[in-house]
DNA sequence: CGCTTTCTGTTAACGTGTTAAGTTATTATC
DNA sequence: GATAATAACTTAACACGTTAACAGAAAGCG
């Protein structure tokens, strides 16, 4: 029933829509990492580096999505928790390999199975097969070339 | 040892692959915005107050999806820039009504069209009809209703 | 009418997002 | 092998995200 003339309403924006679905999906998961006095942020780098091993910060910022300086302040009190250790890279003087500690991976195992039934509630609540028309949508998404990026064409 | 019971992978983590595909269209977003001084929330309040109309904050905050606190820092430079005015609302002292000025008005003009090739460019590079499906994913995921909500039935 | 509750918006404090500049170490080039 | 790029962080500065506490105004209630 809307009949407005403008041409990208804010209501069809995928910026906007994009950020409303995260603000849904985060809400709970943020209320149950709350308890814990971890954010989520700090949540996703203790996931990856209990999935993968230890990693160097350069990999944990894109595996977990986050910019250097971010992660970079994350580990400091992430290591200040004692949830992570660093170690100098043995070959690379420049690099660093960061660790979950055993305090680290015990936070991750307390949490994991209401994490699991967060999702369990999503998959069903949303349809399994909807989740995962979505999720295949947005990897397609996240391959796109973006514009104006003056296309390497040396 | 701890039972290696995995989680979803963060591959497969709507959370990450939302903030992902954020990250993808709103780079091209932001490079634009930088370019005229205005952030990527500043630019979403302009452009709701532009297709709304005066509004007050609390009904600015919702459609721009802000938080109240964020909001009124981001009034307060928008007022500085002279991009929008506020004013007394008419019969109840504790709101305001916020317009666009003619300023602001034409920084959207001044940008709209670029705006606009943007998401051609977002519509024609990933497919219309996906893209309306991931619209249609997204926003019906917005509907749901958040579990341990003690979901009142009245 | 007083009193409490609710609503609207602000401030405060802390953590993160983003860009730019800086440091140290490695690699490339001459 | 000195020097100029490049790479891997780090720091700094500013804006926003998030939660909690707060102040003023309106609404509800006795």
């Amino acid at each position: 029933m809307t009949d407005h003339l403008t041409a990208p309403l804010t209501n069809r924006s995928l910026p906007i829509a994009l950020l409303r679905a995260r603000e849904k999906v985060m809400g709970p998961i943020r209320a149950m990492l709350s308890n814990v006095g971890v954010t989520e942020q700090q949540w996703r780098v203790l996931r990856v580096l209990d999935e993968r091993g230890p990693l160097d910060p350069t990999e944990i910022a894109d595996r977990s999505v986050l910019l250097l300086p971010s992660l970079t302040r994350i580990l400091q009190t992430l290591v200040a928790k004692g949830l992570v250790s660093r170690a100098p890279h043995p070959t690379d003087r420049r690099k660093q390999v960061v660790s979950i500690t055993a305090n680290g991976q015990q936070l991750i195992a307390d949490n994991l199975q209401q994490s699991q039934e967060l999702t369990a509630w999503l998959r069903e609540s949303f349809g399994s097969q909807k989740l995962d028309q979505l999720l295949d949508l947005l990897n397609e998404l996240d391959q796109l070339d973006p514009p104006n990026k003056s296309t390497p064409q040396k």
